[in-house]
DNA sequence: CGCTAGCTTGACACAGGTCAAAGGCTGTGG
DNA sequence: CCACAGCCTTTGACCTGTGTCAAGCTAGCG
């Protein structure tokens, strides 16, 4: 269960051997979680990196007249809460979509005296600076494509990139496969995340459909024509090696 | 000049008197860049922490056909770049929209072999590490609170939201009055920030004119009514210390 | 003093929202 | 094993926020 942890991490930058075991031992204490609990709340810091295991999640805000905006969806190797840092700032909160597994990363023994140098999130009390920084690096640039989502494309647009970029993320933990993917989502989850009414999202699913670019039923997702889907889209994926 | 970068890095966390002092040394060191000029490439990864010291850029994003998504304003004091890190992984670029004046810190002299500890980003060489990590969380902020705009809220709440939060950090770095500031940006320019069209930028603003919120000639903003805008755009600013 | 970049306005078009209702599914309890 | 309840999807009719096109207007600047 900790695999699509390591390979999420392992492709961000490869992990040593005694990285790897630490993130095996992730799977002895788990957590779980029911759909629509809050994992992460309005200001929480969360002090150590936790991970999604299994099921999906959301990082959201609310309006005070209810419209809600989710700000990226989160799957199984994913991190909660950016692992960023103690400080608040803004306000938005970590919620379940399906039923999750979560674990949390202990400290390394023998760094556990708060010196000067381990205070305030100094060097690396887990051992997983590069990954964490490169893993924000990644959340950064999701953030952006939404943005240019959001701003820029139409419907059409919109909901192509995005399962494009869904099917990216889950082969990249093993969890797709050539042109399918699984995607416990309910449309109403698309249309917050997209900026779009339900009936929009439902109206633009079946427009994809009837130009024979995808195939949906339930949650199982069959992208028929990945490189017209990319083109209508403008998708890049994520450049995760520098290319040296 | 160099009086925006401490008050806004003071305000993230205080300033030792040393690092006060390296701040004012940027001021030796100049860059100029004139309005349009590109100050950081698609995947430029910036080594150092460069600041603007005077004029205001923006990072974007082109598509093929040439809309464009603005992603954040930068003002006097900002951080080019993020700081984040070498790797790429996404395309954006920072351009400037007036002339900019830039300065990059050195690096501390004493650390400059390349030994493992400092490699990768290691433990700050230019001795500003908590100061960037907090300045990346404040721009992230910013980010969720312009996807926020972008995805659900209408043009009038996206006008009225973007002007607070100018205001918001221009007061930080001592550039606005109590309810008016200087915005130097084209109605284009808001325009592909706030995902609009040109001309729906206009009306909105002459909406906002006539209810008596604001008022705008050339580059000159007051904001009539800050409680009502702030009630309008569901306005909040970040929280930049811990309260203790 | 003409040019250009930016602002303003009107008429019209269309993407996407809203409202409403009808079908599926699925799980649960009688 | 059926029936009901609830959630999700789908569809149609209609409305509105925002985009597009086009034309003036203004002001700084060479």
């Amino acid at each position: 269960m900790t695999a699509v942890v390591f390979k999420r991490l392992n492709a961000l930058k490869p992990l040593s051997p005694g990285q790897a075991q630490r993130i095996e031992a992730l799977g002895e204490r788990l957590e779980a979680a029911a759909p629509g609990a809050m994992l992460q709340g309005e200001g929480d810091g969360l002090i150590r990196p936790t991970f999604i295991l299994s099921g999906w999640a959301c990082r959201q805000r609310l309006l005070p007249d209810g419209r809600r905006q989710i700000f990226g969806i989160l799957i199984p190797g994913d991190a909660v809460g950016f692992c960023s840092d103690p400080s608040p700032i803004s306000s938005a909160s970590t919620v379940a979509l399906t039923k999750v597994t979560l674990a949390t990363v202990e400290p390394l023994s023998g760094v556990s005296s708060p010196s000067a140098s381990t205070a305030n999130g100094g060097p690396d009390p887990w051992g997983f600076a590069d990954h964490m920084r490169l893993s924000g690096c990644l959340e950064e640039g999701l953030l952006l494509d939404h943005i240019v989502r959001l701003g820029r494309q139409t419907a059409y647009e919109r909901t192509a990139h995005l399962l494009l970029e869904l099917h990216w993320r889950l082969a990249l933990i093993g969890r797709a496969d050539e042109r399918t993917f699984t995607m416990p989502l309910t449309q109403e989850v698309l249309a917050d995340f997209l900026g779009l009414s339900i009936v929009h999202v439902n109206r633009t699913l079946q427009q994809l459909r009837r130009d024979r670019l995808i195939e949906i039923s339930g949650s199982h997702v069959v992208l028929l024509d990945m490189a017209q889907l990319t083109v209508i889209s403008d998708y890049q994926p994520p450049i995760l090696a520098p290319e040296s």
